[in-house]
RNA sequence: GGCGACAUAGCCAAGUGGUAAGGCGUGGGUCUGCAACACCCUGAUCACCAGUUCGAAUCUGGUUGUCGCCUCCA
């Protein structure tokens, strides 16, 4: 398997540090409000990461952050006159809604970083104690970025060059820093702020110090993956790993994942330019799966434009897979003989090479793209050669294959088995029987009321199907 | 200003040296009472210029354009 390290700007052989395991962080929204399509990227992007390494057999330890403490959570605290932490739950609470609805997986660990305080003040110590970090008069805690040689080896950037791009930040305040370059581990609170006690004031952790800490806790002083949005790259992940090497004297993270963004008429997703969506709030136009369909769709590191356009798009590519899965559910139970006809085992060798074609794609950097034109041909050999009179043993076969690569991309293909009211039934029953009588006027008629309530009638070969809308 | 990415059919999007995957859409056809589903057929010489090569979308240089990071941000 190759992987793309930001670290190197290339791509690399996946070798785990330890045979059979990964370990993998992936940093996770703040919670001040419900999460936007753009945070489901990574959520999305990184949860299919996930899934085919253990599709190859990979034990994943795979832990992502809720970043529980900020201005932005404070902010929305005090507007509703509420304790931080209710906005920070609702919030969490809320984003697993909407990872469930994205067919997320949850993590092995959601840390959060109110939770890890004392390994905050742990790591600051060392810090501290190492150099590598010095207290203000304010109490403020910052790194001494001059002290970690290898700083800007993530975002190939020279603290010479940075030292003067900070130049006016640092007239605007800060004066405690020895540096520009230098960041915050630990600052003291301000009137009406959430606060822990610690050797230098009483105050909260710098955002940067609290995926370090909780990196380390949960997976170890080195882990095989980072992954987060390329914005991470600097300066949030610069000091992490800026934090967790100098504190923990090992090369913190072997390969560096950043995926692109998501935008909006080829414009980054911004507040102030009012043009990004919540995930909710596409979840009640589409479902959610089609959102996910529609981020594999492209490569994990090229920039994503989402528009109305290409959800219908996206809509209609993953029905055709859903179709073609639930016809071959409907075949496998009706379907006979253990032993596949010659022109069958002639398929199934097809459907081995699609699954090559598959696991090639997603070996060279997640290429789900690629992987996805796999599932589509996939599709296409099912719908030209599974029909009534297949063997049942060349319809599973197929069947199996199809599920199980979409299990990896993470598409739902188990049909759901609701049953309908009864006045739609009847109405259903009725439609038949003006067939019968050639009644056409009528059975559309019918069909077209059933349409208004969102049920689509098709008459197959096997029979009247409906689904929804 | 510094650093970086991208530019492939109407749209989306793979492909990094040997004459362009896949999907959506369009048009035509088969099936169907019709529709839908499905199947068959239907489309690009890869921003532009120059160069390297027997051969380039794919390498090199340049031009143009779009975008991102350098500040909270997935």
């Amino acid at each position: 398997m190759k992987v793309f390290n930001t670290l190197s700007r290339m791509k690399e052989e996946f070798v785990p540090l330890e045979p059979g395991k990964v370990k993998m962080y992936v940093c996770g929204p703040t919670v001040y409000n419900y999460i936007h399509i753009g945070n489901a990227r990574p959520m999305i992007i990184f949860d299919t990461v996930r899934r085919y390494f253990e599709y190859k057999g990979y034990d994943v330890n795979y832990v992502s952050n809720f970043t529980d403490v900020d201005d932005k959570i404070i902010n929305k605290a005090n507007e509703e006159g509420v304790d931080s932490t209710v906005i920070s739950e609702r919030f969490i609470a809320e984003c697993k809604k909407d990872m469930e609805g994205l067919n997320v997986k949850p993590a092995t660990t959601h840390p959060q970083a109110t939770r890890e305080i004392p390994g905050m003040l742990d790591m600051i110590s060392t810090l501290i104690e190492k150099g590598h970090a010095y207290v203000a008069e304010d109490g403020t805690v910052y790194f001494r970025t001059s002290s970690f040689r290898d700083y800007g080896k993530l975002s190939h950037k020279n603290l010479d060059e940075l030292q003067s791009g900070f130049r006016e930040i640092k007239v605007t305040g800060e004066e405690g820093k020895e540096s520009a370059a230098d960041f915050v581990l630990w600052k003291p609170k301000k009137e009406g702020e959430p606060y822990w006690e610690s050797p230098w004031c009483q105050g909260r952790p710098g955002w940067h110090i609290e995926c370090s800490v909780m990196a380390k806790r949960y997976l170890g002083d080195e882990i095989d993956i980072h992954a987060g949005g390329e914005d991470l790259i600097f300066p949030h992940h610069e000091n992490e790993i800026a934090q967790s090497e100098c504190a923990n004297g090992k090369q913190f993270a072997k390969y560096w994942m950043h995926n692109g963004f998501l935008n909006i008429d080829n414009k980054k997703m911004s507040k102030s330019l009012n043009n990004f969506f919540t995930v909710r709030e596409i979840s009640e136009k589409y479902d959610l799966q089609v959102l996910r369909f529609f981020m594999l769709s492209a490569h994990y590191r090229s920039p994503l434009n989402f528009s109305a356009d290409l959800m219908v798009a996206s809509k209609n590519g993953l029905d055709r897979i859903r179709t073609a899965a639930a016809r071959l559910k409907e075949l496998e139970a009706k379907a006979a003989g253990e032993t596949m006809t010659e022109a069958e085992e002639s398929a199934a060798a097809q459907a081995r090479e699609l699954v090559a074609k598959f696991e090639a794609a997603m070996d060279d950097d997640f290429n789900t793209a690629d992987a996805i034109s796999a599932i589509f041909e996939l599709v296409k050999l099912s719908n030209s050669t599974a029909d009534g009179g297949s063997t049942r043993a060349y319809v599973t076969y197929v069947r199996e294959i199809l599920e199980k690569l979409c299990g990896v991309m993470g598409i739902i293909t188990e049909v759901r088995t609701e049953v309908l009211d009864q006045e739609i039934e009847e109405m259903i029953q009725a439609r038949q029987q003006a067939r019968k009588d050639k009644n056409y006027a009528l059975a559309d008629e019918i069909r077209g009321k059933l349409s208004d309530m969102g049920i689509i009638l098709e008459d197959t070969r096997e029979g009247v199907k409906w689904k929804r809308a």
